[in-house]
RNA sequence: GGACCAGUAGCUCAGUUGGUUAGAGUGCCGGCCUGUCACGCCGGAGGUCGAGGGUUCGAGCCCCUUCUGGUUCGCCA
């Protein structure tokens, strides 16, 4: 009983008919949100992007086919309607319904597609999450779901502006380039044309980007496609998007100016929310230090206190105290103020969340709100030792004390966890809308891979150094901070960026630390080496993850609701079940075999 | 690659110590209803308890294996 929409057009979307419309006819189309059947009197409600309207088909004064057809109009149907906007009647108002004063009185009723029961009910708020992917084209009718999608369209369309009217250029750069041989693997695509070899998509458009500046760009932006063939969380997809940024001439002052300016004004047009610029600033080791996090989350304190010092803790009898002191560690703490009354089984959980991060333990004291103190550690201190040791946390009654003893960064990561396990169940995370921006700057330019034996470059390998620290990076390379910056937002990493190398002799010093022969460096960066020789102007920039700021914006629980068509856990779309297999002909011309 | 959590009707879930024919809400189908808007009322259909194996007189429940999904550690320059 589908029919064409021949004849008729649409005139109005359903949501945005109102009293200015009375008397008008209109002409609606859409899916049928709900039937509602009263005998001679079917209410019909269309939905379209837009919201939805009440049609109204009265059996008294419709045709008696017209009648029967929106008997038979079932949920999700595509149906026309055309009618005249009526008012209705006072009592008969909907006032939670944006188009709740009017509704339309129907004049032609055309089904321009049935549909079957959909596996879930578009207005049913809890569904499971594999169930709505593998139908995400219903999932995708959900007002919900369509607001997000909304809000991620206006925010690339004000980045777009911001930046277009700061002077920068929108170029697009290759998808099919180069593997590199340092960061995330890459995902390969064969070459028909060059059996054997491979392109690589781009973990990031670093390197093009740079020498978009060599080519005197000047400033330069992206919406970039981005693929990590790593493995998937809730805020991880192997395919983002990021707002790729590069400037010339600048440092990263200017880099944090032109952030902040742009996430003001996208905050601000697309929220309406007023963020408050400059954004807190902090270095890594402080970051580190004060919250155990290299993305610390401001929205509450909790901060990590060292009482290594302390001499009760330094002159203890706890082995495991001063075992972790006389290694070089340290011992630690953070107080969760207000935690005193959580349950046990929630303290072992944060124990086992230290456990986790591979510390060996976690001691608490509980400072009950009427005074009583219980801890594990009261077997080897005396109560005012643990009163004393308290104190030092800055504990009061109604607080929960939690200490950690081991090496440094052991201690700083596990607490930083349970710092954040403790404010989650006290509830401080919970409010999204509280916005705390951060940068954290001065990150280490390199970590030593005990497995492989080797330096990586924290950041990349074209990310430059601190100039205050250059003359270390032969002699103490672990000690080099990077001009590094990496843009956070309530504990979530938005992106970062770095001020880059200009200097062939630098690159060329960054590439022998990172562990790469000459010959090496020249296969792998040979392009990238022989355009540092003609002119390179001073250059950084950042990249952020646009994915991620959405999330935030909405407070979007994960990556995957706010990407229209989001991979799951490993890596595959339940709606398309790609990756597939192909038709051996494909790899036949590939000269691809597949052994297993 | 590891750890943890979940899987019962189309959907969301309950299911006691292992014990009769596995339930609720919602959705779906049918009937009644002239102003509903989470319409209401009546009736009905709908189950490989994720799968396989085991223990037991007896398994949705206990054990093993496995699959699927989620969270997370490793990983993510």
């Amino acid at each position: 009983m589908s029919e064409s929409m021949k004849g008729m057009k649409r005139t109005h979307y359903s949501g945005v008919i109102t009293q200015a419309q009375l008397g008008q006819t209109v002409t609606v189309m859409g899916w049928v949100n709900k039937r509602r059947y009263l005998n001679n009197l079917i209410f019909i409600v269309v939905r379209d992007r837009t919201g939805i309207v009440q049609v109204v088909v009265d059996e008294r004064r419709v045709p008696a086919e017209m009648y029967q057809l929106a008997k038979a109009v079932r949920g999700e149907y595509v149906v026309a309607a055309t009618g005249i906007v009526i008012a209705r009647t006072p009592e008969n108002i909907n006032p939670d319904m944006p188009t709740g004063e009017i509704e339309i009185d129907v004049q032609a009723l055309r089904v321009l597609s049935e549909s079957e029961v959909p596996p879930f009910q578009v207005a049913d708020e809890d569904v499971a999450l594999d169930l709505r992917l593998k139908h995400r084209y219903i999932d995708l009718r959900r007002p919900e779901v369509q607001h997000i999608m909304k809000i991620r369209h206006e925010t690339a369309q004000s980045v777009r502006r911001y930046l277009s009217a700061d002077g920068f250029l929108e170029i697009e750069t290759p998808y099919l380039t180069n593997s590199s041989p340092e960061g995330a693997r890459d995902y390969l695509v064969p070459s028909r044309v060059h059996p054997g070899q491979f392109y690589a998509l781009p973990q990031s458009p670093q390197q093009l980007k740079q020498l978009l500046m060599v080519s005197g760009m000047d400033k330069y932006f992206q919406l970039a496609r981005c693929f990590r063939d790593e493995d998937l969380r809730a805020d991880r997809q192997p395919e983002f998007t990021q707002i790729d940024i590069e400037m010339s001439f600048i440092d990263a002052e200017d880099v944090h100016a032109m952030a902040e300016g742009m996430m003001v004004t996208v905050f601000k047009e697309v929220l309406g929310v007023e963020l408050k610029a400059p954004f807190a600033r902090m270095t890594w080791h402080e970051a580190m230090e004060r919250f155990g996090s290299d993305k610390p989350d401001l929205r509450f304190g909790m901060e990590l206190i060292d009482i290594s010092t302390n001499a009760k803790v330094a002159n203890s009898e706890f082995q495991v105290f001063t075992d972790a002191l006389g290694a070089g560690g340290s011992v630690r703490g953070i107080n969760a103020e207000g935690c005193a009354a959580m349950p046990r089984k929630q303290i072992d959980a944060l124990v086992e969340t230290a456990r986790h991060h591979k510390a060996k333990g976690l001691a608490w004291i509980v400072l009950a709100e009427d005074g009583t103190v219980k801890s594990t550690i009261s077997k080897f201190f005396t109560p005012e030792e643990i009163n004393e040791i308290a104190a030092a946390m800055g504990g009061k009654p109604g607080d929960l004390i939690l200490l950690c003893a081991d090496s440094n960064p052991v201690v700083l990561n596990a607490l930083g966890a349970v710092r954040l396990a403790a404010a989650k169940w006290k509830g401080l995370t919970a409010n999204y809308q509280d916005y705390n921006f951060l940068w954290v700057t001065d990150f280490p330019l390199l970590q030593w891979s005990q497995e492989d034996e080797r330096f990586y470059a924290e950041h990349h390998p074209f990310t430059a150094p601190r100039e205050d620290d250059e003359h270390l990076l032969e002699t103490n390379p672990g000690a080099v901070r990077g001009q590094i910056y990496d843009l956070v937002l309530n504990g979530i990493e938005l992106g970062g960026g770095s001020i880059r190398i200009h200097r062939t002799d630098l690159q060329r010093r960054m590439f022998a630390m990172l562990g790469f022969s000459p010959e090496a460096a020249e296969e792998n960066f040979g392009h990238f080496l022989e355009a540092l020789k003609y002119g390179v102007p001073p250059h950084g920039g950042i990249a952020l993850g646009f994915d991620r700021i959405i999330m935030l914006m909405t407070g979007a629980e994960s990556l995957r609701e706010v990407i229209a068509f989001p991979k799951v856990k490993d890596a595959s779309c339940p709606m398309t079940h790609a990756p597939n297999h192909v038709a051996s002909a494909q790899l036949e011309e590939l000269g691809i075999q597949i052994q297993f």
